[in-house]
Order: structure tokens, then C-alpha cells, then sequence
DNA sequence: TTGACATATTCCTATATGGGAATGTAATAT
DNA sequence: ATATTACATTCCCATATAGGAATATGTCAA
């Protein structure tokens, strides 16, 4: 079986770094297509097709505008990764924990030590 | 240029489905190989490539148990997932927000419809 | 040493890219 | 109607899988 389709899901389709920094660019106003390609400098193919994928898992919405289509992020989408990340914080804040702990024993260890030199 | 490696970085890594299962299992306790490919019913070369891919991006630690192995998730390596997405949070609370207030301008129009019908 | 147990790696294959180049399509201007 | 502007899609190619099968490696037991 190959790698799942970048279509697949949010997880997947934000695995490229270009298409976070398009969901960055876009999250504070709408843009056409063209004012990303200057910002990112890339080819606007490219950037058409990274459009398509974030927009095939909802990560951002588009509306037409004239000629031009404005595209805007749907930060609603990230959620769910942000929520998935956050069952681990409180393992990370653990373990921040247990390092201070070592830390400290050290350090009052290293206090004794210094008490018998005198 | 094909897709970047799983390897990359944390993001890719996590795209797969199976790992992220894997990095649940492994926050609470570190595990033998074995009782991975028990408890998500995975072949074991298929976790074992699954463990040496969150390996070489820091995901998970492991440590030697006689002819075991015993991986752990290292939680610490999830945390720029989870504040990469949190950079979203405030446009997702305005975007609820936003859709609370219609909803609520057009109670208030019905309402006043509701008046004008007495 | 030999055997059993626990993991890891290699080989193979079908599939999914992401970028570049070329082309297609939709909407507006003249 | 035609040219122009703004995007989208298609085609081609090199690369990276993820799973299955087979095999290799490492560790402990007798």
C-alpha cells in the first residue's frame, strides 16, 4: 500500500510545508491566487494545485471575485489536529517535570558535595 | 520532486494513521515491540518500520530490555505540532463567534417579526 | 554451541506524489 | 468577436512510500 492520499485528511495535507505556510498567509485576510504566488514565491501551478488539496480537506474555502478567486484558510479544520496534538501535553509537561526534578536532585547533591570540601 | 520523506519531520510522520495510533499507546507506558502488534493487530515488521520511522524524527524513545525493546513516546517532540496548529486558535474562535452573531441577529429579526404578527 | 524468542531489515510492487512545462478554461476588457 | 488576465488541469518523471514475504540480527537459555 502507498502513502495515503494528501487528500486523505488534514494531518496529511498539512505535511507540506508549503501548504502550511499558504494556510499562515491566508488565515488573517482572503487572497487571490496571484498574491500568494508573489508572497511564496512559487509557480502559480504549483500553488494552484496546493489550493486544491487543502480545499479537497476543507483547510480553506475560496469565493469568486471577477476574474480572480480569493481563497481564505478555514481554521475550523486545524482544530482537530490541534486537539489530537493536545492529549499529549500533559505527558510533555511530565516529563518537563521529571527533568527539573533530576535537575534539582543534582544540583543538591552537587550542594552536599561541596559542604564536605570545606 | 516527489513527496518529502516521513522521515522529514514530525509533521509527516503523524500523517499516517497506524503512528499516530502508536503514539497513543506508547504515552501512557513504554512497550515491547510485541505488545504493539497485539494491541493494534499490526504485523510486526510492519510496526517495527512504523517505530524506525517515529525513531528517526524523535517521536518515540526506546530503550533495551533483554531480547526486548521497550519504546515510549516522547511526548516533548508533539509540541510544535500542537502550537504550529494553536497559531489558528483565535481565527477559529472568531469564525464561532462570527456564526453565533448571525445566528443570534436572525433570532432577533424573527422575533420581531414574530411582534409585528400580533 | 544450538535453539528459541524478539526485532529489524531487505526486496518487491502498486500507488501517490510535487515540480516543471504546456495547455485548458473562465471572466473581463476593447 | 478577440485579446488579455487569472487560474486550473494535464502530462511527464523521479522519488518515497506501506504492506507482504522472506531473511537477517541480536539476546538469552540449555
Amino acid at each position: 500500500m502507498p502513502r495515503a492520499a494528501t487528500t486523505s485528511d488534514a494531518f496529511n495535507a498539512v505535511a507540506e510545508p508549503r501548504r502550511r505556510e499558504i494556510l499562515t498567509l491566508l488565515a488573517l485576510h482572503e487572497r487571490p491566487v496571484n498574491e500568494i504566488v508573489l508572497a511564496l514565491r512559487l509557480e502559480q501551478p504549483s500553488v494552484s494545485k496546493h489550493l486544491r488539496v487543502l480545499r479537497d480537506v476543507g483547510l480553506v474555502r475560496m469565493r469568486r471575485d471577477g476574474r480572480r478567486k480569493l481563497y481564505r484558510t478555514n481554521a475550523e479544520a486545524i482544530r482537530p489536529l490541534h486537539e489530537w496534538t493536545g492529549e499529549f501535553e500533559r505527558f510533555w509537561r511530565h516529563q518537563l517535570h521529571a527533568v527539573k526534578e533530576r535537575a534539582e536532585a543534582k544540583m543538591a547533591q552537587a550542594k552536599q558535595h561541596d559542604e564536605k570540601e570545606k
